[in-house]
DNA sequence: AGACAGGGGAGTG
DNA sequence: CACTCCCCTGTC
């Protein structure tokens, strides 16, 4: 296998990987390993060139959504000094295009949880679950298939936790086919469906929606963001999520989700400094 | 409204 | 150092 090279102007991996919307890499010198459904792959940037291993080009473009014409999606969200603010800092952050099966059992794993302890039921889940793999002379687990997470205790052993009954049971309700095609309904409808399924409400959805169907106007409400919101658009009132859901799809727009996105990013950086 | 569950951090001895 | 306590995090 050989490192293959691609252009990728207006991105930055590290804020694309790092910004707290997807689990599975880890960093390792220069490279990050990346896991996503049943490849590991493996890349690295050099100003405007990606070189990477393991999965095809095609995939890789998808993945960190190369195709998206990124200065149109700044230009719309681009409202104002706040978001300015945040888009200079982070430039070349972009949305990744996640698979939809992993990125709903992720989300799911979410809820009451923090970003290690997500990574930790994935990895774990993955162990107990999914295939064993190789690439090149790295031994990895995909992600299980959906419908393989079928073992009430296993899911408890990864340390899910309560939400070890939501895993079994959007196991046993969906499978990778539904999930697309709920790629093809309106966006209300569309959250609506998944929100049918246990251990998925408001914000859950909204990630699923965003990260793997599409849907760039979703705006997932978590505490960063609502944080955020407050502070920067409702002079620090109390408003509820729905309030603050509804404002950001009018405000930024049908890429509304890349603005949280930012914000989210921004919010969890002011913490952490 | 309060339980859920595990990591992490602050505080105590 | 070992320990306890509390906070964090969405869904039900």
């Amino acid at each position: 296998m050989a490192l293959r090279k691609i252009k990728a102007r207006d991105f930055n991996l590290k804020h694309t990987l790092e910004c707290g919307q997807f689990f599975r890499y880890k960093r390792i010198g220069e490279f990050y390993y990346v896991n996503s459904g049943d490849k590991l792959f493996r890349v690295k940037q050099n100003k405007n060139e990606l070189f990477f291993e393991g999965a095809s080009e095609r995939f890789i473009r998808n993945f960190f959504r190369l195709g998206d014409n990124y200065k149109e999606i700044i230009g719309k969200i681009n409202r104002d000094k706040i978001i300015n603010r945040a888009v200079r800092e982070y430039y070349g952050l972009r949305l990744i295009s996640q698979d939809p099966w992993e990125c709903l059992v992720s989300y799911v794993c979410s809820s009451a949880a923090n970003i290690p302890k997500i990574k930790l039921n994935i990895e774990l889940l993955a162990r107990a679950f999914g295939k064993k793999a190789k690439t090149g002379s790295q031994e990895y687990h995909a992600f299980p298939e959906a419908g393989s997470i079928n073992n009430l205790k296993k899911i408890a052993k990864a340390k899910t936790g309560f939400r070890c009954r939501y895993i079994l049971g959007i196991n046993r309700k969906v499978d990778d086919s539904y999930l697309k095609s709920l790629g093809k309904l309106p966006y209300e409808k569309a959250k609506e469906e998944l929100m049918k399924l246990p251990g998925v409400g408001e914000k859950v959805a909204d990630c699923v929606l965003l990260y793997s169907l599409n849907f760039m106007q979703a705006f997932p409400v978590d505490v960063w963001v609502r944080k955020a919101m407050r502070k920067y658009y409702f002079q620090n009132r109390k408003v509820s999520d729905e309030e603050i859901r509804n404002f950001a799809r009018a405000y930024f727009g049908r890429y509304a989700g890349y603005a949280q996105q930012y914000l989210y990013y921004h919010a969890r950086d002011l913490k952490d400094a």
